[in-house]
DNA sequence: ACCACCAACTTTACAGTGTCAAGCTGGATA
DNA sequence: TATCCAGCTTGACACTGTAAAGTTGGTGGT
């Protein structure tokens, strides 16, 4: 069947899929286990399975689990940055609405995607190659201290505001994701980060 | 050896250990492993073997490890309120003091106990049965908001202090954990969280 | 055109995990 | 004394990640 008439634009997909590099395939079957099973179903074999290879072919694209799981966490900071410059495009553009945005957007994300951002912050070295995330993590830094350099008081340490926000955004998102607040012995209006963000002390707001 | 004279104040310890109730000393060795070793390397076997029992004897007193993994936490919270306790004894009797005292008990227990602690909040309902906690981890939250009645604003929802000052302090202990502030692009300076919480909007601190 | 090579994948195997099903055992109870 | 059974052990199973060896198909060299 298969003589010579055929075979020119494409080289190596034989099969019906589209099959891109088996390396990206791998990272988006993680995620997908990740955002329909969640983080405890995720596991190489599984995976593998998923984009009909044996469970030993990732071996030959990342040296071991970690290292897959550390690119997983890339994209997922990427996706996340993503996530708050979107939310940050349609805001009003003052200080103020910029802060309220980029919260949103961090608190949104890790919302929608609990398994990913615990996967992210919250797995030990051994569990994920933290190698792997490039400079994907400074990303979202970046854009936190970009939101927080209007509020900077005169003469604060360097990096005290953005330290403040984001130790707010980033426990108010993981309290949140972890059922902490629909506990009982509260109100039963649900927190919102955007009430949250308006009560810190911020130069001018 | 063993005849009828001596047997009376001690009627099951026969090994040379102290040997309290077998369920105790399997929490007592998860909570080992866990400081020791880190969450990564806590397994039912390693917590079986490390007491001396076999691998299968940890289910007479477990429902599985889910629930072992619940019955450490509870421990945990336990520990991490009195550690918060303490704290409050020795500071000022200020409602300032107060909250500085308690912030940096949480911080403090996060920065000693990671593994634990990581456990306590980051694992995921399949992982840990939170139903073993009990109400340990009110008596955490009871702290949190005992300390912060005092600056609750006039007109605010019921429970948003309370929400603020944890998002705070839990967001600062897990991003410090988690290695987020000895990242590149900070300033030298370790943050502190006594530093962080005079930053809030509260009522007259 | 041939051939050797090699990257990608599969198969097999091994140590470790949690959990279930038996089997044992010794002290308490009738 | 005979029985029972809580508490533990042994063995097995499905699952995990990883390493080693085997297979195969396309590529480059001559």
């Amino acid at each position: 069947m298969s003589s010579k008439n055929s075979g020119e634009q494409n080289h190596h997909d034989q099969k019906a899929k589209i099959s891109r590099d088996l390396r990206e395939e791998l990272i988006d079957a993680a995620l997908a286990i990740l955002a329909e099973d969640g983080l405890e179903h995720l596991s190489l074999r599984k995976v593998a399975a998923r984009v009909g290879v044996s469970h030993a072919a990732p071996a030959h694209h990342f040296t071991g689990l970690p290292e897959l799981l550390g690119c997983v966490c890339k994209v997922g900071f990427e996706n996340l940055a993503k996530a708050m410059r979107e939310r940050l495009d349609v805001a009003n553009d003052d200080p103020h609405s910029h802060l309220i945005a980029a919260g949103e957007g961090y608190v949104n994300f890790a919302r929608q995607n609990a398994g990913l951002i615990s996967l992210m912050f919250n797995a030990g070295r051994e569990k994920v190659e933290k190698s792997a995330f490039g400079g994907s993590g400074q990303e979202t830094y970046s854009l936190l201290k970009q939101v927080s350099a209007p509020f900077e008081p005169v003469g604060a340490e360097p990096d005290s505001t953005e330290t403040l926000i984001w130790s707010v955004v980033h426990g108010f998102a993981f309290l949140h994701i972890g059922g902490r607040f629909d506990n009982s012995g509260r109100s039963t209006a649900e927190p919102q980060i955007a009430d949250i963000l308006p009560r810190l002390k911020l130069r001018q707001g």
